[in-house]
DNA sequence: TACTAAGCTCTTTTT
DNA sequence: GAGCTTAGTA
């Protein structure tokens, strides 16, 4: 083995350097915020295959598609082609690939279904449903939550059953049937030829368990196992990773305890804890000089952390300039903090010629995307949202990727329970509900009922229609082999009565989902012409090639010049010259679900970590005095988190005021901070029936149901956003739109034909 | 069986 | 604000 050609590394510091060469046994690497984290991990994989090993012996696991893309790419730079070589994705991904390979081993079929998070609380619901059980007192939600977590420790349903710990709390929050749903669930899954997420994980700790042969196969081949974000995997990730590793020890983990954000799904920083003492031999590197942030960022990001007791020992610092100090902004509303924000991007664009790229907008929860959007549309500014309400979790997307499922596994239960009777094919409930009894009390999927159907004498009249459906399907399913993956999906498309249902719904909604199947068709497309890929194009290919894509994997147009907008937890390993933290009050960052215990208000405090040394050169933080939630206008606080920042960092504070909008400038002390529980939320619901103002009568003439009456210029009523006045009108007909700025909650724009719309004199 | 309007409930982050 | 359930009607 030849000295590898390695001028690369003389682009690190001396740390990163020794990260890098320390190839063999167990290593661990403590990787501050912008400290390089990802270059270490890249020449360290390129540093590898030019010392002569194989990129099929190295697995790299990380946590996300964009984070295996991007170091796939940033490798082949370096070593070139043989980079498409490695075993690298996430984890999910990569024992998806393992499980397909060896399924038979565990009984499963090698085309199992992957349930997202909506088809396994719909499963919930079902099962909920049979056992009579009350779904307020078990909340789907909930349920999953729980059965999620013993899955991720590595409890089984048998086992959970009979941990008398778990039983007892179960029982005592009055949930006795917890263990009875969680294997029926996991029966129901493996009936229908399905795992769930977390499956994918524990069907591979099951697999590694119980085949030596096979766990012996999978050690032979991974000479070197390497794990990106270490501190969010979780003990079922953990304990893969170790039997993977267990013959070399080459294993090596990079993290940070200090951006641990998913304790919620079962994380933990146990691990890295556990890793020191599972391997005595392990070398420890810490890269603690920051080279992302100005020295002001990097200094207030530490002065939040240390707030944390639990947390390592290390100390992040930077030769960076000091650069502008902290902004803390106030606005009256959570609308008044979208149109501040968005003027003041505005501006530095133009006074620091900078682009729509170097800006990116946080917040906590997605659903506070709402305000910037609208402001950010109102200047023009072009931006794109992340996260969310994802393409594939549309309602139109997933019913014909249901069709495709049910084609490639008909005993996928979600996905026959979805399309059945839609397009309407005259099935209706008491027949599906009969359909899934006759199914459980044979202990066999649905589709199995279906295809004996006729040999059932309940179901009379309906099993034409039923037999009618069963025809269909085994006429897709009579394609599979013979035609790609587009011809088959657009067949079906036109088949299933789906695209024609779509097209003739004229409403704008309607459209709309008529041009999301189009642009999946085009996705499938796209998918069937690719020359790069060796494998065969066909939809059982495909549904495995998206089952773990997110919207931002598939959305090509990621470097866009747009301002982005996201959750901090999506934002994390991202940088942007520009940052907003935004929503920075009590009960919202940090969450009101995390006040209860420390643990989670520090993973919140993490979090406000996370979003800080996002920055690199000017960190905005926000808030507003009241908010709009779930139809409620309530007052808000500042955030506990903008006290605990060195106040060295900070800038006055700018306030918005309401009416004028100007901006005065105020002390940053100013802001008050009472405790969360003296807090008293104002309800300012509006009346759903309430009366129309007495100075503006009702015209009496006036139609909800006709909206070609109504006017720009008009006043208006709506019941729930108050009084208004109509300033545009777009569109014709049933389809007329028009934007309504309202007194009290801004500008919205409404469909007509469902706008419940007064007119006043 | 299919469709609609009204009402109720939630109220975090995601592979 | 959205998603879901319910009640009532066609």
């Amino acid at each position: 083995m030849s000295t590898p050609k390695v001028d690369y590394l003389e682009l690190l510091n001396e740390p990163q350097k020794q990260a890098v060469i320390q190839t063999d046994g167990p290593v661990m690497i403590i990787a501050g915020a912008g400290s390089g984290k990802t270059r270490v991990l890249t020449y360290r994989m390129a540093y590898l295959i030019q010392k002569g090993v194989d990129p099929f012996n190295i697995l790299a696991l990380t946590f996300t598609n964009k984070a295996a893309r991007e170091m796939r790419e940033r490798i082949e730079k370096v070593v070139g082609n043989e980079a498409r070589n490695l075993w690298m994705g996430t984890f999910h991904s990569i024992f998806a690939k393992i499980l397909r390979i060896e399924a038979d081993k565990l009984g499963y079929p090698s085309n199992f279904t992957i349930y997202d998070s909506d088809d396994s609380k719909s499963l919930i619901k079902t099962i909920l449903k049979e056992m009579g059980l009350d779904d307020k007192v078990y909340k789907p939600g909930m349920v999953l939550g729980r059965i999620s977590s013993a899955k991720n420790n590595l409890i089984t349903a048998a086992a959970y059953e009979s941990d008398s710990g778990l039983t007892s709390d179960d029982s005592q929050a009055g949930r006795p049937k917890m263990g009875e749903i969680y294997r029926t669930y996991t029966e129901r899954c493996f009936r229908s030829g399905a795992m769930d997420f977390d499956d994918l994980l524990v069907k591979t700790h099951e697999l590694l368990s119980k085949f030596p042969d096979v766990l012996n196969r999978y050690q032979q081949k991974f000479h070197y196992v390497m794990v990106d974000e270490f501190q969010d995997t979780n003990t079922c990730q953990y304990a893969i990773i170790r039997k993977l590793a267990a013959v070399r020890e080459n294993i090596c983990v990079v993290g940070d305890d200090a951006q641990s954000i998913y304790a919620f799904r079962g994380a933990t920083i146990r691990n890295i804890l556990n890793f020191e003492r599972d391997y005595s031999e392990l070398k420890v590197f810490k890269l603690e000089q920051n080279y992302r942030s100005t020295s002001t960022i990097v200094n207030a990001s530490s002065s939040i952390i240390k707030n944390n007791k639990d947390q390592l020992d290390k100390k992040v610092w930077t030769d960076n300039t000091e650069g502008e100090k902290i902004q803390i902004i106030r606005a009256a509303t959570d609308n008044e903090e979208g149109k501040f924000i968005a003027e003041q991007i505005f501006e530095d664009k133009l006074n620091k010629q900078l682009k729509n790229n170097d800006f990116a907008i946080l917040y906590r929860t997605n659903a506070q995307s709402r305000a910037f959007e609208e402001a950010l549309r109102k200047m023009n500014i072009p931006y794109r949202v992340y996260g969310g309400t994802s393409f594939y979790q549309r309602k139109e997307i997933k019913d014909l990727i249901a069709y495709l499922r049910l084609t490639v596994n008909p005993n996928d239960e979600e996905a026959l329970k979805r399309i059945i009777n839609y397009p309407v094919r005259g099935i209706g409930k008491t027949t599906i509900d009969r359909l899934i009894l006759a199914a459980s009390q044979n202990k066999c999927s649905i589709w199995t009922v279906i295809e004996h159907i006729e040999k059932i004498q309940a179901f009379g009249s309906a099993i034409s229609k039923i037999a009618q459906f069963r025809l269909m399907i085994q006429s897709f399913q009579s394609m599979l082999e013979s035609h790609n993956a587009y011809d088959l999906a657009m067949h079906i498309a036109k088949q299933s009565n789906l695209l024609k249902t779509l097209h003739e719904d004229k409403t704008i909604e309607g459209i709309s989902r008529y041009e999301n199947i189009v642009e999946l068709l085009n996705g499938i497309k796209e998918f069937t012409e690719d020359d790069t890929r060796e494998d065969a194009k066909t939809i059982s290919v495909y549904l495995q090639d998206i089952a773990l894509l997110t919207d931002e994997d598939a959305n090509k147009k990621a470097d866009d010049d747009v301002v982005k907008m996201m959750t901090i937890h999506s934002a994390k390993g991202l940088e942007f010259t520009q940052v907003y933290v935004v929503g920075m009050e009590e009960n919202l960052f940090p969450s009101q679900m995390a006040l209860s215990s420390r643990k989670e208000l520090e993973e919140e405090r993490r979090l406000f970590y996370v979003a800080a040394t996002r920055a690199e050169k000017k960190l905005v933080l926000s808030y507003a005095n009241s908010r709009f939630r779930f139809g409620n206008l309530t007052y808000a606080e500042p955030s506990r988190f903008l006290r605990e920042i060195d106040p060295r960092y900070l800038q006055m504070e700018t306030v918005r005021s309401a009416s004028s909008g100007s901006m005065t400038p105020k002390k940053q002390a100013d802001f008050s901070f009472t405790p969360v529980s003296k807090a008293k939320p104002m309800n300012l619901r509006f009346q759903p029936n309430a009366k129309p103002m007495a100075s503006a009568p009702v015209d009496p003439n006036f139609k909800a149901d006709d909206p070609s009456q109504l006017q720009e210029g008009m006043l208006v009523e709506h019941q729930r956003f108050g009084k208004g006045m109509v300033v545009k009108i777009e569109g014709e007909r049933d389809s007329r739109k028009a934007t309504v700025d309202f007194e009290d909650s801004g500008a919205k724009q409404l469909i007509l034909k469902y706008a419940k719309l007064r007119i006043l004199r």
